[in-house]
DNA sequence: TTGTATGCGTTATCAT
DNA sequence: ATGATAACGCATACAA
């Protein structure tokens, strides 16, 4: 079943039953009506493959992500690949892990495949050392990268990011000012965004006329029992706080339990603040006060950007969205 | 950049180049290191277009779910996606939200695009009218239709299930034994797995030499603020009642939520299970005893099938997988 | 072991 | 408005 059968059916050359798939206007009205009904007879459908083939494009766009059960990564698969579609494109899902290796291999299969552009969800993408980012300025000669909450030079390198540093600068100026004297700030590695609210943290010490105090800037693992094992391993070496900043959702649930457990009552004698707004947040008694960066916005952005660069238009290299605070029980300004 | 101009430059005739590529064992090993050689000078790449034009087939399966968001569904495409790649083929990812008529679109714009089969993730494909699932029969005579955690009949159909069944039987069925009287039985609509489950929930009941009592059945909406509010609204409505058991863990963290703030202590006054072992199950406080119902498990398991019926083996056309009760704060037995 | 020739199902160019 | 025909880049049956 293919243009041929159409076209023998329709009494007309494959030419015009092409045309009439493609909605050129050069054909009677008649003919169109006859081949249509042909194809509606025989259940046509055009083969995707040869059409991929003669144009170049599957109209497919890639979506690496590094581990799509992530509650945030979940939700920006899900708005990036609702407006693809919307836009008339499919979603090729690609789960490349946290290691640049990996990344970088899974990154290639994605181009082999010629996908019309990558987007890059999460900001694990930008790594802190410039020569473990070589594959992406490599790959953005080949097409069109998007990243999401990441940021990147490069010549086909587009980036949608959160204003992360803001946003963590702001909370914690309002932590400092509602009376907290030592913010433990938790965070995870060294990725873009990050580093970001890393800075957006000092600069509120910086502000407020604070010393940085390396002892409660601390990595964290990204789970619950770490987290809270953390905790009390640095409150029983003797190190006080009475705020914890959490550059993730998970970890400040696990504050929330490390407290609860301890009897350490929030918000009274401490104060946590989460990010993402996700989920989790709401799941926690006191339910979390925390920084919702916005994914819904970064990823339609993201696609419409896309759509421009494929349609050949003019586009920022970088837009910045600006997150929210999201006060509910773990603060109390 | 084809596989003329390799051929070309190695001196060979496009068949060999074609027999390196595919790795035919019919190459001299000096032609094979000759071809590689040229392959890797020109950067080559072979166009998957024209492959898959030739051999009908790209390599993709195609995963739909309804809400990729969802947690338990997030982790379900995770799992297939690895599963998918290490058996060297693409995942092209679909939500369809939950309407029939979305569904089955968007089924057709999948078998449009020639996926080798096609994943349903979730029990939200079966529904409970056999009219509604019409067009899964259709469309299982063009491909295979592999569903996870839903079962239907169907030539070329294949289901992969957790025994939610006996799981909810067996955790109502301790509950009972462990004094409790009125278990609330919470759940979102009528989906295969739901309706599994509330068979399960009736079998205990039934076991136990109780009444089926229609007031302790209700459906829930799924997400915290709506399940507080039934919970409310039942209990000022009289009803009594001194366990639930939700059919998914957002419901039960609500349940939790209710409990929390209306000053009844779980486990003494009100045990709580909860259903998919996600993160969500391990934020509150206490946190949730629940039901997981093995994601990983089933998503192996469906893409082995996948496999074996792709290779044209013979394969069972339903497995079953058993679910495990994890016991956590919520309850006491 | 290697090469030649053909088919896969479109789209697009150029006639008419 | 319509038709004939040449790409598109590969795999493979058949020949040598």
């Amino acid at each position: 079943m293919n243009i041929y059968d159409v076209s023998e059916r329709a009494n007309v050359s494959i030419a015009t039953v092409s045309r009439v798939i493609n909605g050129n206007p050069n054909v009677s009205e008649k003919t169109r009506n006859r081949v249509l009904a042909v194809m509606d007879e025989l259940g046509y459908t055009p083969n995707v493959f040869a059409r991929s083939l003669g144009l170049n494009t599957m109209r497919t766009i890639g979506i690496m992500c590094a581990d799509s059960s992530d509650p945030w990564l979940a939700g920006a698969i899900y708005y990036l690949e609702q407006e693809l579609r919307r836009s008339g494109y499919d979603s090729l899902l690609c789960c490349s892990g946290y290691l640049p290796e990996t990344k970088k291999k899974y990154l290639e299969l994605l181009l082999s495949k010629r996908v019309d552009a990558v987007i890059l969800a999460g900001s694990h993408y930008v790594e802190a050392r410039q020569k473990d980012n070589a594959y992406l300025i490599e790959a953005s000669k080949e097409l069109p990268i998007m990243l999401v909450n990441g940021c990147l030079d490069g010549k086909q390198i587009y980036s949608t990011v959160c204003d992360d540093r803001t946003a963590v600068y702001e909370s914690v100026t309002r932590l400092i000012r509602s009376g907290r004297t030592s913010v433990l700030y938790l965070y995870a590695g060294s990725s873009y965004s990050n580093l970001q609210k890393l800075a957006g943290y000092h600069d509120a010490c910086a502000a407020a006329g604070l010393n940085i105090r390396d002892d409660l800037v601390r990595i964290c693992p990204k789970d619950l029992d770490g987290t809270e094992e953390l905790l009390r391993s640095l409150a029983s070496a003797g190190l006080k706080f009475d705020a914890v900043f959490a550059a993730e959702d998970v970890m400040a649930v696990g504050a929330v339990k490390y407290a609860n457990k301890t009897g350490i009552k929030i918000p009274d004698e401490m104060n946590i603040i989460g990010y993402n707004n996700s989920i989790l947040s709401r799941c926690t008694d006191p339910e979390l006060t925390t920084v919702d960066n916005k994914v819904e916005s970064l990823c339609t952005t993201t696609v419409t950007t896309l759509m421009k660069v494929l349609g050949g238009g003019n586009v920022p290299v970088k837009t910045t969205i600006s997150a929210e605070l999201i006060k509910r029980g773990t603060t109390d300004f």
